[in-house]
DNA sequence: CTCTTTTTTGGGAACGTTCCCATTTTATCA
DNA sequence: TGATAAAATGGGAACGTTCCCAAAAAAGAG
């Protein structure tokens, strides 16, 4: 198993306890500091983790849970994470559960067999609304990113999705559009829902008319916002189309142009997420930028003071964060 | 710290030697089993992994270690991985080493320390040929996707990058054009080196000029193709360009059509990695599609071997997969 | 029913640390 | 120098498992 505390302590003449002083940073006189030094590099020696964790009952490491790893939305979330979390002392380590979700949910066994010390899940998709009485039950460290179903006792930090498409829709009322079509994203998606809540809202508000006609439903993907916005050609009557996320707009966009219309002259597009390809396709797509970053952050923070014990449970909220109107080329005046 | 084997043990009246047993999969008497299945469920009791690792002297998991977690790069590099991984019976867990890579190479402390059981490094940046050294001298499972230095001694898997150029400037040839620009990405990559080296090859082989004011440096972002190319169109000349990344080639399309080009009439661009918008920007990018999903599981399968000592160390070998070009809108016969 | 074989069980050591407590060594002060 | 305080050290239990070995229980054979 490679060299134990036992060896360290044989090789400089010590006992086993001063090696494991030394290591946790209390005071040996000089001498022995030496010797272990010697010793501890001699043999290569590196303490083993799995008997530290056994004995503190404490990993410090953080478990990030994502949906895809490798999904683009979430390196600024992350970015927040780790910084907070490596001032704090933890380490992240970063799962999906498309492979750990099963019947049970499995990653509380992260939890439970004492592998982590807590855990972030970032825009969890619940089932049913028993999932998320498990976790709250569990009286684990746990934080959540995104949708919390209004449940309480739960920490959470969500971007105000409502908000975000609110702003869109006055922007593009501004610019005299008052026909706006729109590309939702999956039904079931808490934040689609909240996207489209911000979208009816925007409209009464604004005195403008809602047609069902005008919206069609999209996976997120750019696939599906080509598709979704080759049917609303079909139906015209609109100026302006928002896409609930970039890549369903990137592909609406995409559709709009091979239909012939120019962007933004005839037809105007606005995406949300701000995902680091908008600037770059053409015309550069006007979106609403999520504070990914803040939002990392603000989990990570909530997460280690409940592991430290500084949080109360009581005090355990959800934490929304605005997001911001980024306007680039896409939109046009009516 | 939750219940223990002890407390089931007692709960269902027998010894800690037979839960454990049961929980290792071997025979009980039904009586026994019983009143086992019935302690654990009452308990809610869950074995702790951290004395299990300290007795077992293993862990089953592989840490998967990027620069980048969020890179969409490695999308199909991690599913390849966890698929292979998971048959095996091992969890990926991802870690950044931009948080970890000090001074020393502090990844491999994750060996040491008995955290992982192996270690797969995605697109391995070395520094020095020491650190190379220092994989290949620490006795541990460890595979190597990218750069492997040219060391043996060292198992890893790479794409073979100048095969890839070489197919894209014999297809740019095959519709007529002979001047060829490139926009190269970062100096120190050794993939971009790769790359460089099948565009030079390619062109000599086809009897093209290589001309040095035609090879911009990129950083591999969209921003940096957008300025190479923005250089390269003061210098004229040439009829196509290729983008050693695919960002890249995004940046320079949109530089190209706001100097007033058309793609594909006047001038053809070529990406090259296939990330998922290069189909959506406009007009879509013909590419060069790396074997992404391939690459992961063949380092999971070679580092699987590694660990449960199948793999001879002498038979390790660098591993070179071919990519494939697709064909899509941004070229045209010159 | 007894003897043998097989199955099931319990006790205890081991894994490599940390931490408490008692003891020894060193430093301080009069 | 001797008494006292402070610093440094060593021994041993504990953390929650697994696994070996011996003992007990059950099953099978005659």
């Amino acid at each position: 198993m490679g060299p134990t505390i036992h060896d360290v302590a044989r090789l400089a003449g010590t006992s086993k306890s001063t090696v494991s002083r030394y290591l946790n940073g209390q005071q040996v006189k000089k001498a022995t500091q030496e010797a272990l030094d010697k010793a501890i590099k001699e043999l290569n020696f590196h303490r083993n983790a799995n008997a530290r964790r056994l004995v503190l009952d404490r990993t410090n490491i953080i478990a990030v849970v994502v949906d895809n790893i490798s999904n683009i939305f979430y390196s600024g979330v992350i970015r927040g994470i780790e910084g907070v979390a490596n001032v704090k002392g933890y380490n992240c380590t970063f799962l999906s559960w498309t492979s750990n979700y099963s019947e049970e949910i499995s990653f509380l066994n992260l939890l439970y067999e004492g592998q982590v010390d807590g855990i972030i899940l970032v825009s969890f998709q619940k089932r049913k609304n028993e999932d998320l009485e498990r976790i709250r039950e569990s009286q684990y460290p746990i934080a959540l990113i995104g949708d919390h179903g209004g449940m309480d006792g739960i920490f959470a930090v969500d971007v105000d999705n409502a908000a975000g498409v609110y702003d869109i829709v006055g922007y593009l009322h501004s610019l005299g559009h008052r026909e706006i079509a729109y590309i939702s994203g999956p039904q079931h998606a808490a934040a689609n829902q909240h996207r489209f809540n911000g979208y009816l809202q925007a409209m009464e508000t604004l005195g403008l008319t809602y047609r069902p006609e005008w919206v069609v439903e999209s996976d997120w993907s750019s696939q599906g916002g080509y598709r979704a916005m080759q049917q609303l050609l079909e139906r015209k009557g609109f100026s302006a189309v928002i896409g609930s996320n970039d890549e369903a707009a990137t592909g609406a966009l995409r559709a709009i142009q091979e239909h012939g219309l120019n962007v933004p002259k005839q037809m105007s597009v606005v995406g949300y997420d701000d995902i680091s390809i908008s600037e770059w396709v053409y015309p550069s797509l006007t979106t609403v930028r999520q504070p990914f970053e803040a939002i990392g952050r603000k989990a990570a923070e909530g997460l280690v003071q409940q592991i430290e014990g500084v949080q109360d449970k009581k005090q355990e909220a959800i934490h929304l964060l605005k997001p911001k109107l980024i306007v680039r080329d896409s939109c046009g005046t009516k």
